[in-house]
Parts: structure tokens; C-alpha cells; sequence
DNA sequence: GGTAATTACGCGAATCGTAATAATG
DNA sequence: CATTATTACGATTCGCGTAATTACC
């Protein structure tokens, strides 16, 4: 009869592109996953993956048939969502997101949810951007707080609902004695109000690796501002770069939400110009699943934790 | 995660009535019934039954849910036709009929389908009208063709989709020797072109038992011809009714597709008026399950069966 | 040789049926 | 007392994992 489980596999599959992988999001074997996808084509008379060298391509009509599956998915969703309007929030709900996410929104949501509605468990789970809607489509999480990336599905992508949920401005750190310390009315560039970036064009900047979204950000703030940054030094963790400007190595661009080790002798310096830098965190559930009190009241304290930002 | 086939047992309960009907109808146990509908409302969290004496309720939670049930499978039909176009014509047609369907229409429609798909192997059942929707709603059936009565769907019911086959006029059958059975220039109230219902008033009524569509029927037209009919007898099958018509009992309206024995003495009057007594016999599929190739070449044979029709 | 996908087969869990229980008309 | 629904428990089926096979890079 109708199987919407075997629909969901193939999903996961077309996220993924190998059946190793969907194997590995679904918490299943990639025999699980060749067998309920060839079942589910037997069910259908049509064959839905062809061998492509060591790996599979979905079909023409697995395309098709994925794009009735996102429209009942949406269904499906809007369904659960209206059944539990009304009765009271409970049963789990799953969160996950990028760190600064985890650390500077969550933490606090989860908090207030937690005094809010003690009859429900909430679970949180730091990923990637990327995969944070692998883990919504596969229906392990329920709200993502993610970074736009070019592995991150559209805006308009059928199967997620997306929202901007805060813009976080980017400072620039300099150590302490830098010129763009020295707030106020002093001399060189400093000031309350901010530098702007083409102020630092002659700096030495630390950076997190290529592939990071700060990266990325650095880059294209840089070149609006009319300049290539010199980049001298990669370093993975943010207290290592914190540490790195603090000895004068360089400068950095800091996302307002990640803290600095208050050991450690740097300022925060804003930055202004136009377009200012920042990174927008979206907030992300599966399509239609939006209305159900559980969600509704997660994303409500995400928010309530961005309004309660320092700044 | 996703599970449609416990909101299908759902949807037959709603149809049904009762646990043991829906159990009957899916050949199952009501217990196995009890325990779908059970885990169904925990997994969402809410009740879907209440008793109500001894039988069981839906509660409003419950048809809420069957609201998005009835466009979730209407989509889950379309993607199943959709990916079924283009490719052969081939699997399994069930189709399901009340008798006289059967025997006029699909007897031939199958002979038809049979000769130019034979990859198509397709399976005939004969029910009444109401049992017809039941079996298309459990997925037992894939086309219906019934009569419409106070026990069917209203056609915009949004679970099938329902249109005219067929428009069956009624015949007055008469035996031998009576003047309505003097067709041409003749004396009576015969005529090549038929005979008004209202000059069959006096006569005594032969009918098929109450609760059948063709005893619904006369009254009616009977009614709108300005009489009451005086029923003197009642009889289940055809062929009893045009032997006691034969034996000059009484006279009977009697369906065009219905096929009278040769060696009954008896006449058919064609009756005129307005409006004309006609029954009209429904094509019904699941909605959305029309563009399906097996199904809509399944139609296209009754129709073809329709056109082949003598007169 | 390492990786990806698909079989073949044995095991475990989900689901169904039987039987007993409760409640109604 | 017959009918309807639910629960408890044993049985069957379906689906997953292990392991072997094939194909590809």
C-alpha cells in the first residue's frame, strides 16, 4: 500500500548522493538502503537508480517522484503540526546547529525552554551547516540554526522553511596598544564608532581555515572594501586566533558572538562601512512543520535569545 | 517516522463505522484494527476514538487528520500515475461493479483489454455500490463503475473521483398481447416512440425489493408522472420478474442493459416523457489515480464498451 | 587494493491472529 | 446473551545486519 518510509530513504539519497552516506544519516547499512530503494521501485514498475562508474544516479523518474515526495512530506508535516495545535507542549524536540549557534542562542533557549515546559525533553546537536538539513530531512532534528553556504540548500528549496534569525556583525581584534584600540577621540583610526575595514587593508590577518564560512566572509568583506588581505596565519579554533592577535601577529575578523578569553589582551574593534560584514544565522524546520507547538515554541526562545544579546 | 498505512486504516474506519467492518473490509482482525488506531493516536500525540457505547467514535482530532489524509493519497495517486506514464501498460486492473456493470460493460471492456494488453492481467468483482467505494478506499479495487444511492460518496467527495459512464434508460416491459405492446398506427396507448409512464398508471407494479435502486427509481418516476404505482409483487431477480410479467401479473420498469430471456413472451415499450427514467451508472477511481496508464486504458474500454452498445 | 553497490541468508522486531476480558443493548 | 471493542500473548512476517560477490578506480 502507500509506504512513505521507502520515499523518505530515497530522499535522503538524493541529499546525499551515495547510498553509503544515506546509509550513514539514516543510522542504517547501506544493504538496508539498496534493498528498501529497490523494493520501493518494484512497488512503483520503474526503475529509480542506474550505475554511474561505483556510484548510483537517480532517475529521471526518481526526480519525479521526489518532487511529489516533498509536497506530501509538506502534507504530512502540516498535518502533525494542526493535530498537536492546542494540547499541551510536550514529547522531544531536537535542535542542532553550527557552534557560535550552539553556544550563544541555544544554550539560553534550551534553558528557557526547559524552565517553560517541563514536560518536554529537548536534545541538542552541534553539526555543520550542510549537515544540519541532512539531519532535518531525515527527520533526527527539528529546528537548525545554520550559516548560509554554497552545500546549503536554497531559500526557496521545497522541503525546509528558512528564516534569518539574527545578523551577526563581524569586529575587527586587534591587541591592545593597536592604534584601532585606542577608542574616543585619540589619534590614528580608532574610534567608538568603529573602523572601517579599508583601515586595516595594510594588517597581517588570522583566519580559520579555507572552507569556513569566516573565511569566506573575510574575503568578500575585503574585497568590497578595495583590497586583498594579507593573510599570515590558519588557525582552526577561535581562542587560538584570540591568542595569535593578542602577541601581535595579526588582526582578525571576530563574529560578535564568539567570546574571547578574557585572559587575553585584545579590543574588540566594530567595524562600519556599508555593506558591513556580518553572518546570517537562518533558522531552519522542515517545511509545514512550522505550526506545531513544540517548534513554535523552540523557535520563540531562539529568538527571545537573540533579543537578549548583549548590545 | 512517516507511516501513511496506519492513517489508511483510519480512513476505512471512517468509512466503515465501526473497528470489526473496517477489520472485515482490509481482511484483517479487529484486533490487529484496535492496535493500528491505538499506535496511530500515540505516535501523534492525541486521542482519535471515543467510545460511544459499544461502538467507537472518530473525534474531531480524527477527522481533522483525515482532512490531510484525503489530499496526502490524492497526491500519493498522482505521483504513482505520473511516474507510471510512458512506460508499458502492465501490473494488475481490479475493477468492481454492481451486476448489470458487469455484465454489459465490463465483460466486453475486459475482452478488450485482455486482447490489446496482455501484460495486463485484470480482475473483475461484482458488489453493490457502497461496497464499491469501500474497496476502491482500501486499495482493493482500481475502478468502480455503480449507481449513485443515498449510501454513496456526493461527488465531490475529495477521496474518488466520480463521472458518467453511462445514462440506462428504463423500459416498460409488457407482456405479449398488451396494448402497449401494439407498437405502429395501432389503438391503445402504444407507439413505435413509446408510451407516456402516466398512461401505465392503472397497471399492477412488479418491482424489485425495496432498498434497490431500481424500486427507488420507479417511485420515483412515478411520481414525477403524477401516480403512485400499485405494487403487487416483489421479486429479487430479473428473470423472475419478466416470467411473472410473461404471465400477464403485471408490468415492471426494466433497465435497458438488463437482458430479458428469449423465450419470455414479453415486450419492451420504450417510455418517453421528461424527465425520461433513466439510471446512470458512475466511473469512480481514487482521486488522482485517473492519469495512471492501466487505469485510464481501463476506462477508455468502458467507454468503448458504452459506444458498442445496441440502439 | 580500497571503495561502492548489490546480493544471500540468518536474526530480531513489528505486526497480526487467537483467546480472554469488559462493557453495552 | 449476542455484539463490540480492547488487552495479553504466542506466531508469523517483514526488515535489518553480516558476510560474500561484483564492479570500478
Amino acid at each position: 500500500m502507500i509506504d512513505l518510509r521507502r520515499v523518505q530513504v530515497l530522499r535522503v539519497l538524493a541529499d546525499r548522493g551515495t547510498v553509503t552516506a544515506t546509509a550513514e544519516a539514516l543510522h542504517l547499512t547501506p544493504s538496508a538502503v539498496s534493498q528498501q530503494i529497490r523494493l520501493l521501485a518494484d512497488d512503483l514498475g520503474v526503475e529509480l537508480l542506474e550505475r554511474t562508474g561505483r556510484n548510483v544516479r537517480l532517475t529521471v523518474a526518481a526526480h519525479a517522484l521526489l518532487r511529489h515526495a516533498d509536497a506530501l512530506h509538506e502534507q504530512w508535516e502540516r498535518a502533525r503540526a494542526e493535530l498537536a495545535v492546542g494540547s499541551r507542549v510536550t514529547g522531544t524536540l531536537r535542535l542542532c546547529g553550527v557552534s557560535s549557534a550552539v553556544a550563544a542562542l541555544m544554550a539560553p533557549a534550551v534553558a528557557r525552554l526547559r524552565r517553560d515546559f517541563p514536560e518536554l525533553d529537548v536534545h541538542v546537536a552541534e553539526e555543520e551547516s550542510e549537515d544540519c538539513f541532512t539531519l532535518l530531512l531525515a527527520g533526527q532534528a527539528d529546528i537548525a540554526v545554520v550559516l548560509p553556504t554554497a552545500g546549503t540548500p536554497p531559500v526557496d528549496d521545497a522541503r525546509f522553511d528558512q528564516h534569518v534569525l539574527h545578523e551577526d556583525p563581524q569586529d575587527l581584534l586587534v591587541w591592545r596598544g593597536h592604534p584601532f584600540a585606542e577608542g574616543g577621540g585619540g589619534g590614528g583610526g580608532g574610534d567608538v564608532d568603529g573602523v572601517r575595514l579599508s583601515d586595516a587593508a595594510a594588517e597581517n590577518w588570522i583566519v580559520k581555515p579555507r572552507h569556513n564560512d569566516t573565511y569566506d566572509l573575510l574575503l568578500a568583506a575585503c574585497s568590497a572594501a578595495g583590497f586583498t588581505p594579507r593573510v599570515t596565519h590558519h588557525v582552526k579554533e577561535w581562542f587560538a586566533v584570540s591568542a595569535l592577535v593578542a602577541e601581535g601577529f595579526g588582526v582578525c575578523l571576530l563574529p560578535r558572538l564568539v567570546p574571547v578569553p578574557g585572559e587575553h589582551p585584545v579590543v574588540r574593534v566594530p567595524v562600519r562601512g556599508n555593506p558591513r560584514p556580518v553572518r546570517k544565522f537562518l533558522c531552519c524546520v522542515r517545511r509545514g512543520s512550522g505550526s506545531h507547538p513544540a517548534l513554535a515554541e523552540g523557535v520563540r526562545a531562539l529568538r527571545a535569545a537573540v533579543g537578549r544579546l548583549p548590545g
